[in-house]
DNA sequence: TTTCGATGGTGAGGCAGTTCACACAGCCGC
DNA sequence: GCGGCTGTGTGAACTGCCTCACCATCGAAA
């Protein structure tokens, strides 16, 4: 009754150059362009747990997903770790590090098994300076990570675990329904979204599936009332 | 003994174009460009504890600080406050709205009387369409803010108030030495940028002041031991 | 098959920080 | 010079969450 895991190499559900035609970055582009920037890139493959990149590594290219997801962390003197972003299918990431050329703030790492599409820096770079409108396109990816990242600050500040937990479990599973909502990930990582201790979070979870309005399995989350969680969401406590 | 604060609006030590033209977005333009931009520009006198934009707001525009000092600040809806970001003579804010027109996700208050620049998107947005230079400016402002954010979002995660409170003293003292480093605010705005209640940050300063690294005073805090807060801000506990 | 690491589950105890309830000082407007 | 507001100071009580110390189970590797 465990969330499936991929053994072997993900299924390559879409090829580079489709990802960059259906991505809105580059979908806009003319066909000649998007091959020639195909040209460049290349693909990785990664397992699940591999780390991508680290903190502090030189910020070497863009990064795509074309299959899997993944987390980009950070860990503390302790050994805590906060997830900063995670990423599934059709996203990108590791744009801070390619645009201002700085070293990588967090690590990245696959939290499943992934297929990747990565353009370097130095064939990048130059593209990008004769394409103001694709500027314009990461302006706004930028704009829509900083909303991202301060409603993260809001949330740390101002909730509590129950509605931090609901909240970030509703995103997981959100896209599916039914039965079907439910996300492959594991109670740690869970707990470093919302930045809580595993122990605590466990608790919250079990006092929920007690009442039948989650499912826990080994690896995963399956959420059987969304309505439920969505109101501790919504108002800030848990009103049983 | 109080910190002096000004009454009358504030001395304009620079005027709208040398802003613009010792701004590192700007610099590099000609002359007749800056020329152009400054008529575009108004300026906007307010007082300290004036709302100059309120979440949910549509983004006007773009905001510079001439003289004085802003903070940028979302309250929750039990009435606490923490504050994202602060501004100070020389810089700019808002930009995020500015660039993808959506409404803004905080507030902007006045720290202290300033005296502002205004440049409204209409007239800015097609400026930037012709100017990929600038553009490329804004994505490097884009990418410090999205890591300033996420160092804030670490820094409430791993560390406890006498090491996030040193660190915010340090930062707004950064710049002066010996007996002038100090700066002008209340404890309430310090405990708001650093995340704990007032009262808590209250009884830390004191315990501060009481050793002699710093000096309480009305609206006001002076850093005395630098290198003993940095000693705290380093090591993450109060070593004494 | 055995072993071992990763994941999940659970309770007892502790503590950092909150909340609440004040008191008191300066400063401002009138 | 008189209220009232803002800023500061302080202790007592409370509490949400963490830490620690386990144990159980599963899956994969040896």
């Amino acid at each position: 009754m465990s969330i499936p895991r991929a053994k072997q190499a993900p299924q390559r559900t879409r090829d580079k150059l489709s990802l960059l035609r259906s991505h809105p970055l580059f979908r806009d582009l003319p066909g000649p362009v998007i091959e020639h920037l195909g040209s460049y890139m290349r693909t990785r493959r990664v397992a699940r747990g591999t780390t991508i990149f680290t903190k502090g590594d030189p910020g070497t290219g863009l990064m795509g997903v074309l299959a899997g997801a993944v987390k980009v962390s950070v860990a503390s003197a302790e050994g805590k770790d906060i997830v900063l972003n995670t990423f599934r299918e059709g996203d990108i990431f590791g744009e801070i590090a390619l645009l201002d050329g700085r070293p990588r703030t967090a690590d990245a790492i696959a939290m499943a098994d992934c297929e990747l599409i990565v353009i370097e820096r130095r064939d990048f770079v130059p593209f990008l300076g004769s394409h103001p409108d694709v500027m314009l396109k990461f302006i706004e990816i930028l704009c829509s990570r900083l909303r991202h990242t301060s409603e993260q600050v809001q949330d740390i500040t101002f909730l509590n675990l129950p509605t931090r937990l609901a909240k970030t479990l509703l995103q997981l599973t959100a896209g599916e329904e039914g039965a079907r909502r439910k996300a492959a990930i594991t109670q740690r990582e869970i707990s470093q979204m919302i930045g809580m201790s595993r122990e605590s979070t466990n608790k919250q979870l079990r006092a929920w599936a007690k009442r039948g309005w989650i499912r826990l399995e080994r690896g995963g989350v399956g959420v059987t009332a969304p309505d439920k969680l969505a109101a501790i969401a919504a108002e800030g406590f848990d009103a049983s």
